[in-house]
DNA sequence: CGAGTGACAGATTTCAATATCTGTCACTCG
DNA sequence: CGAGTGACAGATATTGAAATCTGTCACTCG
């Protein structure tokens, strides 16, 4: 920890510190002692900022989930291309983020996936957000007449669903199989033919 | 415990009495000395049909498995129908199999499911199997021309990976929320739609 | 003979004591 | 005032000694 005295005591500075005690010590000895350690104050002032430990380990959970829905956001939003290879960019751009993220720091994964089973109420609204994303794409693509779906918010969660095995932190262990970006594909392949109209 | 004393020391009733005991006692605290008491043999006499305790474990959960196969295998050998009525039916009664396992005796069925964690390998056979099954559903609509799949044994193994949610014990928790079945019978119906011819 | 035994060594689990942590609050001090 | 403190009670986690379990094997006995 370089100087970190003078500066003002903030929710974020708060949140960064205990991302970093996270990473250190790991989701399960992790404490707000520690936090109040690296920040160089008392846990008394943590307590200030964060009403509970259960509390601050819920914030620095949704402001990593913010961070990876952005990326995402562009592609759902993007002006040109079609529905169909929207979905697929789409889809592999989540497939890839998780599974880039799983592979390079493994530990850090886990450490998260610890978080989010721990914060399903969190986890629950982002998956929404991700979730309207995709219905937003499926509902161009039947207004452009590519894809046909009676239901778009059903057809949105099926996609989510069906492609389960390859954003779910649960399967990161999966994702480690020379056969899995080949499974990825059949999968995308299925589902978006069967969205074709 | 009735008399048990007389009868010979199979591996069968080692395997029923190992049932019994891991339904009792969960599969945490089950241990060989538990089994071999409930026979009224000493602990050594269970080792001599079973090399230790994982293969013994190892063998009550293959067996579990083994049952579990007979009743789908049924219905994708059946003489009649569609493909497509098929494969929806095998996927309901797949679904509805486990669903029912897990509303009717939760405990019971976290403990097979810890018993399939710690045997991945039998795990893996079993899953062979059901997208075998699911394959040969698949070459009789492809034959009948009700179905399109330029990859069969890669599509049943597509359908199988798309519907997870709905067998993958992982997700148990969700198979009591009242909307599952809609959810289910939403991807049921887009991998189907996927692969109609 | 050969199915079953039970004592044994080393590994694993349990349990209770001890230490640490969470969350509160009356207090300090700029 | 009001951000920060630190001592405190109750809850949770850690630790190490004792108990139990796993797997082996020389032995018994029908």
């Amino acid at each position: 920890m370089p100087p970190a005295a003078a500066e003002p005591l903030t929710p974020e500075r708060i949140l960064e510190t205990t991302e970093e005690v996270l990473r250190r010590f790991g989701p399960a000895k992790a404490t707000v002692v520690d936090v109040a350690r690296a920040l160089g104050v008392s846990h008394g002032s943590v307590y200030r900022h964060f009403p509970s430990k259960a509390a601050l380990r819920e914030a620095v959970t949704e402001r990593w989930l913010t961070k990876s829905v952005v990326v995402l956001e562009e592609i759902a939003s993007a002006p040109g291309g079609t529905a169909p290879s929207k979905l697929e960019s789409w889809l592999e751009a989540l497939f890839e983020a998780k599974r880039r993220k799983a592979g390079a720091d493994p530990e850090l994964f886990a450490t998260y996936t610890v978080l989010l089973a721990e914060n399903s109420g969190v986890v629950d609204q982002h998956l929404s957000e991700l979730i309207d994303q995709l219905a937003r794409i499926i509902a161009d693509g039947v207004a452009a007449g590519s894809l046909a779906a009676p239901d778009v918010p059903a057809a949105a969660r099926a996609v989510f669903d069906a492609t389960g095995r390859f954003h779910d932190p649960q399967y990161a262990a999966d994702w480690l199989s020379p056969t899995i970006v080949t499974e990825f594909e059949a999968v995308t392949a299925l589902v978006i033919r069967g969205l074709r109209a």
